[in-house]
DNA sequence: GTAAAATGACTAATAGTATTAGTTTTGTCA
DNA sequence: TGACAAAACTAATACTATTAGTCATTTTAC
């Protein structure tokens, strides 16, 4: 078998994780992400495919955080339970690996099945949650779509301060989520 | 007074909006607008101050048209009426300048005081919306997040492809907007 | 009309980035 | 111990932004 390696793919994964959830997905580069590894940068590519490739990783990487976090909030729960419990999850991710966050929004065209699918794992544990809402098919897609604007808007807004004071922002985030709840209802009254 | 220049600063950020409308804030590089201009990189710093200090101006203006159509939507409007209006305005934005709407979304950190004056400026537009609401203080400042939580999470996703098969899109942002209109006086029901 | 000054565009040079090719080192197994 | 495989390295290329310094041009002032 072939020498164990000193570095390999999950390691330095893990370390651009820190960095991009430290100076944000801008600051990624193989040239500090080497020397954060103690390596010269050509040698990133024995593990991943130059910028593109560990790009692609940490947007697979984020993409399947967030659906665990989402799933493991809305397991046991229903309803307007459920729906707040993953917004709440949704937040918290957001807040802790907001790099990480951030790769996972960025634009889709282009992308391969892989991250596809990914993407749809988190899209289906919301779905999963609003069939609780009596919704299907199209109007659950709507329905869908309404929740993860206001989701991902707002963690947005959160993360580039574009709030502007910082005061209440678990305030706003709480009104947020009545309204979300509530508006839901109303807007898809069957 | 000095010569009459070949090029000026109004001149070189219309193409520049062109750019990033085109290929994305991410596809802005001097090199590719001094070729487009005709003209080697160096020149721009007659103009503009570096890289920095173009996104700068990209972002005060787009911060500033962004205003703009918000204002004129909400001319002579109030209520639900008003909250649509600008609703549409806001993404016709996003949609007609998807790069300078990127730029007017990046993180307000370490922004100076005629940046923070122009974001202030499209804020208070959806303020004064809400006002029609009964909203007041806290309440007005909340909601206000709330709405553009909304906003700018739906134009985003929908710019990034986020929302997969983009059939039926028109739909879900008017279902959007019944939800936000209805939440919003559901959850601010005072 | 002509000279001076101001201005903008240029060339050249520097430093940083990603990337590829080719070489060397190193760890593991026979 | 020696051969192999993988990963590290060095060197080189091509792109970026940026700065310094030079040249050309145009406007202004005399």
């Amino acid at each position: 078998m072939p020498p164990r390696p000193r570095l390999n793919e999950q390691l330095l994964i893990e370390e651009a994780i820190v960095l991009i959830d430290r100076e944000g997905p801008q600051g990624l580069s193989l040239a500090t992400l080497a020397a954060k590894l103690g390596v010269k940068p050509p040698s990133l590519y024995n593990h991943v495919q130059g910028l593109p490739g560990l790009e692609r990783a940490l947007t697979l990487r984020g993409l399947e955080e967030l659906s665990k976090a989402l799933r493991d909030a809305a397991v046991g729960r229903a309803g307007s339970d459920a729906l707040r419990a993953i917004a709440h999850a949704y937040r918290t991710f957001a807040k802790q690996h907001p790099g990480l966050y951030a790769m996972t929004q960025r634009s889709q065209e282009g992308r391969d099945e892989e991250i596809q699918a990914a993407a749809w794992q988190a899209v289906e544990v919301v779905l999963r949650v609003l069939e609780a809402f009596d919704l299907k098919g199209d109007e659950a897609i709507h329905a869908t779509r309404c929740l993860r604007s206001a989701l991902h808007g707002f963690v947005t807004l959160e993360a580039t301060e574009g709030f502007g004071l910082s005061l209440e922002i678990d305030a706003s985030f709480e009104k947020l989520l009545t309204m979300v709840d509530g508006g839901l209802r109303a807007a898809f009254s069957s």
